[in-house]
DNA sequence: TATTGTTATACTCTATAACTATA
DNA sequence: TATAGTTATAGAGTATAACAATA
C-alpha cells in the first residue's frame, strides 16, 4: 500500500532503465532512429518525458524559477486569496513543504501571505505584481517551448499524437493489480 | 554550465508543473485565449512519461529490483566480463555510485566481481545464474507491461505513435541555446 | 603521473511528527 | 478536540573529493 499521493510534488519515480531490445549497448551511438527492430513505447515515453521535463527546467532557469515554483505560482493565480492549506491541497503539496515553497517565493516578493481576521489560523495567498509579472513571462516561455517541441508536426499530427498519448495514458489510470503485467505473475512461474 | 552527464542514473528533472491552460484548477476552465480543450504536448508527455516510469517501478517491485538495477543487470548482460568502469561509463553511472549498486547486487548473488590478473586494479563484472534468471523474469515483466500499455492500439497506431514521438524527441536533442524557447528571451523584454 | 575502484564527507531533499495558535 | 501553519528531526540519495592500489 502506498501511503498517499505520489503525484506531482513528490519524488520522481526515476528513469526507465533502457529499451527492451536485449543488447542495445554495443556498436553505434544511441541515435533516436537506431537500427533496433523493436522499439518500446514504454521506454520511449519514459525517456522523452524525462527529456521534456529536464529541458523545461533548463529553459525556466533564467527566470530563477523551478518547475514546481511555476506550478505553485499558477496555483495561487488560479485561486487567489485561498488559504495556504487549500492551495497546497489542490497541488498535493504536503503542508510542511508548502511552508518552504511559500517562504522562498514570498522572500522574493512574488507572493504574499495575508492574515485573515475571521480565522486567524489561516494565511491567504496572493500574487504580488512582481509575481504576476514573472508568471506571465514563465507562461510565454512555456508556450514558446511548446511551439518549439511541436514545430515539426502539422496540426493534424499534433492532435493525433495527443489522442494516441491519451489512449496510452488511459491504460495507466487503471488500478494496478487487475493487470497481467505485474512481476507477481513472473514470480509465480519460478 | 552543467557539470557532466545528467542522464539516466542522475536525479530526475522533476515533474512538469501542469498544463498550460491558465486556470485549470477551477471547475470549468474560463480560459480566455485557449478556449477549453488546449492540451500541451509537453505537459502530456511529461506526465505520461512520469506515470509510465512510476508504474514500471511498481510492477518490478515484486522482483525486488529497481529500474536502475534492472538497467545495470542488462548492462552487465550486454557486456559480460567488462570492467566495472567500462560498464558504468556506458550507463553513465559515476564510479562512486557504481560501487554501491554493484555491492548490493553482488550481495544478493546476482552478479560478481572477478579479479583480472592482467590488470589488478580492475574488476570484471559477470552475471551469476541467479542474476541471469532474475533478468529474464524482469524482461518478461517488462514485455507484458509493454503489451499492456499498447493494448488499445493497433499495430499501425503503435508505429504512428513511435514515429511522432521520435519526431518530437528529435527536437529535444538539439543543443539548448540555439532555441528561441529559452527564458533568456523572455528576460530580454522586461 | 594516470587510472580503477573505494571510502568519506557534506549537502539537498523530504517524510514524519512534534508543536503553536487558533477554532 | 480538531485544524492551519510552523518547526525540528532523521533518513535517503548523491555529488564531490580524498584515498589506496596498481599501471
Amino acid at each position: 500500500m502506498k501511503t498517499a499521493s505520489d503525484a506531482e510534488f513528490h519524488r520522481s519515480p526515476g528513469p526507465w532503465p533502457g529499451d527492451l531490445a536485449p543488447a542495445p549497448l554495443e556498436g553505434t551511438a544511441p541515435s533516436p532512429e537506431s537500427s533496433g527492430p523493436f522499439r518500446s513505447v514504454g521506454f520511449t515515453l519514459s525517456s522523452i518525458g524525462h527529456a521534456v521535463s529536464r529541458r523545461f527546467r533548463e529553459i525556466l532557469a533564467p527566470l530563477e524559477l523551478e518547475p514546481r515554483e511555476f506550478a505553485l505560482l499558477r496555483g495561487v493565480s488560479a485561486a487567489e486569496g485561498q488559504t495556504q492549506h487549500a492551495i497546497g491541497g489542490r497541488l498535493q503539496i504536503p503542508p510542511s513543504r508548502m511552508v518552504a515553497f511559500v517562504d522562498a517565493l514570498e522572500a522574493r516578493g512574488l507572493l504574499e501571505r495575508r492574515l485573515n481576521p475571521e480565522d486567524r489560523r489561516t494565511r491567504a495567498l496572493h500574487l504580488t505584481d512582481a509575481g504576476r509579472d514573472l508568471l506571465d513571462r514563465a507562461f510565454s516561455v512555456a508556450l514558446a517551448y511548446e511551439r518549439d517541441l511541436t514545430a515539426d508536426l502539422g496540426a493534424d499530427e499534433r492532435e493525433q499524437l495527443l489522442d494516441l498519448l491519451h489512449r496510452v495514458g488511459a491504460r495507466l489510470s487503471l488500478r494496478p493489480g487487475v493487470h497481467a503485467a505485474t512481476a507477481d505473475s513472473a514470480l509465480a512461474d519460478e
